[in-house]
DNA sequence: GTCTATATGGAGATAGAC
DNA sequence: GTCTATCTCCATATAGAC
């Protein structure tokens, strides 16, 4: 315990809070439990390789419990509905925000453009897999997931300016109605 | 020239780049051309102030260039399709991302509640008005106004993370058609 | 591995002459 | 109104004892 492994959670839900520019390694520490020797111990990278390991961590997860099921699932209707449950139940309805996309307009995003760029590749990917395997045909397919992967992304940004997560619920549900039309 | 008003646009585009932290002011002096002496006389405030001053010029140039003609031109339709013609340059395909989003989803949203609430409800309402008048009922044309401009922020949030502007372009497009159809 | 103390730099903001 | 000089504070990062 205490570990690398076990500080990255802490360190996301701060840097989703607070930016990445905007996390102090003071506030770092008190949320992580660790002291800057600490710190510096697992993250000889600073800042820098903390915020690369929050990414590797959330890639390595959003393929484990969304886009295997997407490509890999015998059944995509359902493969589908599990990513609607999945994510909502992540962002919290919307109540917390998707770092990725948030980096991904930040000035950081210069900082990662890899891992920015291979989360939403790799989910339109894994999700237009589901839609072929639907009957889709793949131009349909990939341009019903990207429009899909962007919707989620924007209702979380409209559900956290209006401070009302009802949008986001909304939203999802239209998202998930559009998907498994047909 | 060289006044607050003249400033404004040089910080929103500063803004945009570094983000509200990450915009120091020795950059803001040198982007508006004004020395700290003549930027602490225009906005007394700091930077806090002078973000402010971006988002209220942001919600001005809005209110003429979107909201207003989408309330107030007698054919909706066409009032439709110059919103998509007005912000596809404003947000130049993508490449130039949508500030009050950005905000919404960074730490400085607490600072700035009210501005950034506006911008998006008053775009929806704006937008349903339209849509109402095309003759979709009162929820039904609210529901796609959400969800049309939550759209438009997830295009500019992918658009950058695949560093793509062919995002934005194809996801606007689609926009535009379920906006307009029927 | 974890601690405390510290180095170093740059941030936002202010003072006061002009 | 604009300039330069300066204040204060806190940031990231490091060093070295334990």
């Amino acid at each position: 315990m205490k570990g690398r492994a076990a500080a990255l959670p802490a360190l996301g839900e701060l840097f989703r809070e607070r930016g990445f520019e905007g996390a102090s390694l003071v506030e770092i520490g008190e949320r992580t439990g660790l002291g800057k020797g600490s710190l510096y111990h697992f993250f000889p990278g600073g800042k820098q390789e903390m915020a690369a390991g929050v990414l590797g961590e959330i890639a390595d997860w959003f393929e484990e419990a969304v886009y295997r099921p997407l490509r890999e699932d015998e059944d995509p209707r359902a493969a589908i509905g599990a990513m609607v449950r999945t994510v909502t139940d992540y962002f919290q309805s919307g109540l917390r925000i998707c770092l990725v996309g948030a980096f991904a307009i930040d000035s950081v995003r210069d900082r990662f453009p890899g891992p920015i760029r291979d989360y939403f590749a790799d989910w339109i990917a894994a999700l237009a897999t589901a839609l072929t395997r639907m009957g889709h045909d793949g131009p349909a397919a990939r341009a019903l997931a990207e429009e899909s992967v962007a919707a989620i992304q924007g209702a979380l940004i409209l559900a956290r300016a209006l401070d009302d997560p009802s949008v986001f619920s909304r939203n999802i549900a239209r998202i998930e109605a559009r998907l498994l039309e047909r």
